[in-house]
RNA sequence: GCCUGGGUGGCGGAACUGGUAGACGCAAGGGACUUAAAAUCCCUCGGUCCUCGCGGCUGUGCGGGUUCGACUCCCGCCCCAGGCACCA
């Protein structure tokens, strides 16, 4: 048959689908243990299924796909599957405004995207896709939860949150807005509850001690914000006696070397102490107010600026250990109540917060740290000294630098028996309960007689009912639901109500990665251990760096916990951590009508009132700023090919990418330059076999060989050790450019033609990783019956890959001055006489003779005159 | 305020341990093909000066320094992005 002019050009949509499906019937993707084999965990952070595929879902998969395939080029059994973050919030708001069922929302979701993420030709083993919002999959999060309970790992305790009173639910931090309710702007009030958590804090000294393991796999930010977030720090907790009874007030401090200069003391405005040295007093009326308004203060922290520093004077005083001095007692609104004691010593003279609320309340100052560049008085002082310095009021201490006093005095009040040394965290224990519906239910069972008992293993699940009225008001669903709640006791069998909060979220995903090793398994504890120790850790996780602590601690968290149930054998959940950065677009904005989505600028218009339109900054694409790309119409006009080159060519990955229209245009327009070179070889070469490498070459063709295999050593490097794709590709597009410059052969001339064969070939294998399609389909055109996803990576000859003239630069003071073409294996002796006979040079020698000359060998020479 | 990144042509980005700054792509300009256009293929492309050369000078946020030689290392400063933010 001849082939017409119509189906030899590019046509991805055809292409497209023909792979997929291929991949599909053939089930390329699916993995299973293989001994023989090296693992190689691939992943990337799965989706939460919130109705369709953005841009940024297509570039983190597509890097992902990139390393996924060239691993398993290069021999590795690759892991590399995709699931559903299906629990959460969104399916909740779905159903309270659209009146669909979560579960129906989700699914849909689901289905739409999977169909999308299909499209775009990622590699996934479907087979073992998964979705939290199954029983079959939280059913073992119940599991895990018993026996953390078990152990104590998963404990209640009162906790104050944000309430709305209208919605009579709990916000997240993030869903309160300037102190209102983002969906109903009622006024959130702080409410006392007692929620679930887990003791996150137990391993925390585990989780800092291996940031330093995680080193080199993990990106440096990462691992700093992580510490920070855990915040360890070595400190002293000192008792203050009360002035007038045995009682003594215990406060966390880092700062022993200022003790001497404490001159008042702190207590965090929730601390029950407060009222209790309030009590019966005449200011227990004014603490009272005081600390409600601290109470709608804090609500409102997150969103405004700093709030002044504020008190009020509790009629008490405490004593300083050291000095013996009085301390008036204040309750504060910027001392934390969950941190360290939630009492702080004051030093007004070298802390600021102190320093500004002594000058309020017109309280003492002693001078303890004297700066060494300027005298400092305590009377004209207008900030507080922070920095190093030497003690001054300090007894037996004066005159050491302070730093250096910190043991001294820490020793010191030790052996008085007034202080002790501690360490305290910033991170806080894990809070999991949350007031929703679409969660996995916690596993507990009330019962007034028998008080908290565990739902026993054999009854798990507990299966969430579907069948529920969801409205946005009066709290939980499931609490309304009576034969959700109503149950008997499990050990007196009397009756008792079930649990009715659900569990974070970031619970479900803490271990997801570990359920993907054996998705189907049906046993307790639902991970199979074999296939734990085969699969585990992840090699290379992949994802945004939006999720750098919350997510990433967790999950670290949680293998801890599933390690020590022996139910995997991994310190780490993730060797390797990559976090891409954001798709970003410039903004379009009409004075009439706002901002506006790309298909509504016509030629720099608005299309609705014709205005210029204003290019504003460039952000990360978001529906509301309407800098959006649709995947969907991408895929329609280019194919999905063309839609991964763009993602993977503009920048590398870490950083931001930057959308550009043209660029896409011009990565469609580099895979068909592909496509129309081979297509253009096709008849002339299908029949010949790739030159083999014996023989010598010449010219052009000796070029074109060399080129080859400099691409093949590039770009293997640039993907293997760096991810840097962008360069890896420019590589491949430098080899293109050459097979178009060299003069094409004589039909006949058989061994010209095969040096070409090798090259063309080259060029698809290199390819297949980024974009798979259009090079399956040229490697078939090109005689291969086995598919290239199968194909073995190649591997570069040196010697065919090595220069045999290389360029030496003479610089003369370190300027460039001219340049000498010598054969490789030149002598260096031969190559710095050389220089310094250059005609060229000599110019710049000024007859001067050199006073040295640095050589590095193969590159540079260098004339050094004076 | 503190902690991370990062400032390179008109633009996205290269330059891996100090050794030819600007690979590759986009945009722009020119040429070939075409009746014409599109598509395609080829060439030019940091700035500046002139004697247009295989040319000189200059150029990687700014100011210093180390070095034979600095986009790269050190010190000081400016700007941008992200994270944390009263953690005692």
């Amino acid at each position: 048959m001849v082939e017409t002019d119509m189906n030899r050009k590019y046509d991805p949509r055809v292409i497209e689908e023909k792979w997929q499906r291929c991949w599909e019937d053939h089930k390329t993707f699916k993995v299973t243990e293989d001994p023989k084999k090296k693992k190689y965990y691939l992943l990337e952070m799965f989706p939460y299924p919130s109705g369709k595929i953005h841009i940024g879902h297509v570039r983190n998969y597509t890097i992902g796909d990139v390393v996924a395939r060239f691993k398993r080029m290069r021999g590795f059994n690759v892991l590399h599957p995709m699931g559903w973050d299906s629990f959460g919030m969104p399916a909740e708001n779905a159903a309270i405004e659209k009146g669909i069922h979560p579960a129906k929302w989700t699914n849909e979701n689901i289905e739409e995207m999977k169909k999308q993420l299909k499209r775009m030709g990622f590699s996934y083993d479907w087979d073992r896709e998964l979705s939290t919002c199954e029983p079959f999959y939280y059913k073992w999060e119940q599991l895990y939860f018993l026996w953390m309970y078990e152990k104590g790992l998963a404990y209640k305790k009162g906790s104050s949150v944000n309430w709305c009173p209208k919605c009579s639910t709990v916000l997240a931090n993030e869903q309160v807005e300037q102190g209102l309710c983002w969906r109903c702007h009622s006024e959130v009030q702080e409410n006392y509850l007692e929620q679930w958590f887990f003791r996150i804090t137990q391993y925390v000294d585990d989780l800092l001690e291996y940031c330093d393991r995680l080193g080199d796999g993990w990106p440096e930010r990462v691992l700093t914000m992580q510490k920070n977030w855990i915040g360890k720090s070595y400190g002293l907790e000192v008792d203050f006696p009360m002035a007038d009874s045995d009682e003594a007030i215990k406060v966390f401090t880092t700062r022993q070397d200022t003790l001497f200069g404490a001159t008042f003391m702190l207590i965090a405005a929730e601390h029950p102490l407060v009222m209790k040295l309030a009590k019966g007093k005449p200011c227990e009326k004014a603490a009272m107010e005081f600390v409600e308004k601290v109470k709608k203060q804090d609500r409102m922290m997150r969103t405004s600026d700093y709030y002044e520093k504020e008190g009020v004077f509790l009629d008490a005083y405490c004593l300083n250990p050291l000095t013996d001095q009085k301390m008036p007692i204040y309750a504060a609104n910027f001392v934390l109540a969950d941190y360290g004691t939630g009492c702080v010593m004051a030093v007004p003279t070298h802390d600021q917060r102190d320093f500004e609320f002594a000058k309020k309340y017109s309280l003492p100052l002693i001078v303890v740290i004297q700066n060494p560049e300027m005298t400092l008085d305590a009377e004209t002082m207008e900030e507080a000294y922070v920095d190093e310095g030497v003690l001054v009021n300090s007894g037996q201490f004066n005159g050491m630098n302070n730093m250096k006093a910190l043991d001294a005095m820490a020793d010191y009040l030790e052996s008085l028996g007034r202080g002790k040394r501690t360490v305290q965290y910033r991170l806080r224990d894990w809070g999991i309960s949350r007031q929703r519906y679409w969660g996995a239910p916690i596993p507990i069972i009330y019962c007034d007689k028998c008080g908290t008992v565990p739902v026993p293993e054999a009854d798990l699940p507990v299966v969430l009912p579907l069948d529920v009225e969801i409205k946005g008001e009066g709290g939980s669903p499931l609490a309304r639901h009576k034969s959700f709640v109503e149950t008997s006791c499990p050990s007196c069998k009397g009756p008792a109500r079930r649990e009715t909060d659900t569990m974070d979220t970031f619970v479900e995903s803490s271990w997801y990665f570990d359920r993907f090793c054996s998705p189907d398994y049906d046993q307790k504890p639902g991970l199979d251990r074999k296939k734990m120790d085969y699969w585990l850790p992840v090699d290379q996780y992949i994802g945004g760096i939006e999720h750098a602590i919350l997510h990433l601690l967790y999950s670290r968290f949680y293998t801890r916990v599933l390690k020590e149930f022996g139910v995997l054998g991994v310190d780490e959940p993730f060797a390797n951590l990559l976090t891409q950065g954001m798709v970003v677009k410039e903004t379009m904005r009409c004075k009439e009508h706002g901002y506006l989505f790309p298909h509504e600028v016509k030629e720099g218009k608005c299309e609705r009132c014709s205005r210029e339109v204003v290019i504003g900054k460039t952000e990360k694409m978001s529906k509301s700023l309407k800098n959006v790309i649709d995947p969907d119409y991408l895929i329609e006009k280019y194919g999905a090919d063309t839609a991964r080159m763009f993602c993977l060519f503009a920048s590398p990955p870490e950083k931001d990418l930057e959308w550009s229209d043209q660029g896409v245009e011009g990565s469609f327009r580099f895979l068909g330059r592909v496509w129309r070179i081979v297509e253009d070889y096709l008849d002339d070469v299908k029949d010949i076999k790739p030159f083999a490498g014996k023989d010598d070459l010449e010219g052009e063709l000796k070029d074109l060989r060399r080129k080859t295999h400099q691409t093949i050593k590039k770009v293997t490097d640039d993907v293997d050790e760096r991810f840097h794709f962008n360069t890896a590709i420019s590589a491949v597009m430098e080899l293109v450019n050459v097979l178009y410059q060299v003069k094409r052969p004589e039909k006949g001339d058989a061994r010209s033609l095969s040096v070409i064969k090798d090259a063309l070939e080259t060029v698809v294998i290199l390819l297949a990783p980024f974009v798979p399609h259009i090079t399956e389909e040229l490697w078939e055109k090109m005689g291969h019956r086995d598919p290239l996803v199968d194909a073995a990576w190649p591997a570069y000859d040196p010697a065919a890959a090595s220069e045999e003239e290389i360029t030496i630069v003479i610089q003369v003071n370190g300027k460039l001055r001219g340049r000498l073409v010598v054969p490789a294996g030149e002598s260096d002796d031969k190559i710095k006489e050389l220089a310094l006979k250059d005609e060229k040079t000599g110019k710049f020698l000024e007859g001067k003779k050199p006073v040295k000359v640095v050589y590095v060998p193969k590159k540079l020479v260098n004339i050094v005159i004076r």
